[in-house]
DNA sequence: AGAGGCATGTAAGGGGTTACATGATTTC
DNA sequence: GAAATCATGTAACCCCTTACATGCCTCT
């Protein structure tokens, strides 16, 4: 459907498709090169795009049918299916209960950096839009940035939330070594 | 790898797993029938989980073996790898600039609207843990839970946020009948 | 005795990834 | 002419989903 969605807004070749991915749509929606080209062989085959030119070193340029067109219109306004959820670093963080607290801190620590990390660098790709935006697709690109960029700043104050319940929990297991857990080794 | 978190919480058979996948871990990570059993095998084949116990029915109860917990705890305190993103919801809204924006409005609507019950649903399942919690494993899922939660009131206000954006957007296209797009139909 | 839930297993097929394989064009 | 980039295609393999298939146990 990404495909059917780029080809859309412009003509363009599975090479070009792949830049999209690997920028404007980088953080909405992957795919590897082989994908690509099998899924404009497979859209072709299903008669919801064309070659409609072939450029230097074969390049292929692809673009809508009228019936593509259709079927893109009508994915659109059908809401999206919920698609089961998978995050592998909440997996760990479920877990952490394995490890002792110290380690799990590092752990969430880690987690919060590379969430802040993003946050400034989608901010950075944010403010290199001119405002207001040229035409109505850069306003949905931008407004789906500003979904990941909120997304990720979510993230990092969850983060900091979770780092300061764990050291209340270690503060309260150290000095005065009273609290449930493990007895630190040399207690007594 | 979930089914080695979860049995490192308490041996259980397959189809506690597929509870645990259903209720607890179910915004985190999901999985089919059909893939916790082979999943089980193929722990069992690595030597990294054992059948400890034949109930009734055939249940069979598994354990982590030695091998299996240091497993375990290798990779939860390594990173996780950052996974390739895809969001199909979010998908459609980079290409909504396809179809009017009035339709286009009712599509994120539907966005927010789902967002804003699933922080409802969510927080009542929050409140229904008692505090403080009773043990770090509790006290980790309540987080993922968290998470979750924050996550989905970030999109419902992403999407409130985008909805005035078009309205504004509507507005200023209807009543002057100046700004670009399709003109209305009856505008002479 | 029948219903409903407990409990597991397998086969077909789709979608995805990695790796392999090839070659044209531009640029320095 | 060498290197980088453009450009596509294929094969093997893994993961996952759907659907099928089976049977036991408990409760009423």
């Amino acid at each position: 459907m990404a495909a059917l969605g780029m080809l859309g807004q412009r003509p363009g070749s599975g090479y070009d498709l792949m830049k999209i991915l690997a920028t404007t749509l980088a953080t909405v929606w992957s795919a590897s090169q082989s994908q690509v080209y099998t899924e404009l062989v497979n859209l072709a085959d299903a008669g919801l795009i064309d070659v409609v030119d072939i450029g230097p070193r074969g390049r292929k340029v692809y673009d809508l049918t009228p019936a593509g067109r259709t079927e893109l219109i009508r994915w659109l306004v059908q809401p999206a299916d919920h698609e089961p959820r998978r995050d592998g670093a909440l997996l760990h963080v479920v877990f952490l209960g394995e490890i002792p607290a110290a380690e799990a801190r590092t752990y969430v620590v880690a987690m919060t950096d590379h969430a802040d990390a993003e946050v400034l660098r989608l901010c950075t790709l944010r403010d290199s839009y001119r405002w207001p935006p040229a035409d109505d697709n850069e306003m949905y690109g931008r407004a789906a940035l500003e979904h990941a960029l909120r997304g990720e700043a979510t993230t990092a104050e969850w983060g900091r939330w979770l780092i300061e319940l764990l050291d209340r929990r270690l503060r309260s297991a150290h000095p005065p070594a009273a609290a449930g857990g493990e007895p630190p080794p040399a207690a007594g």
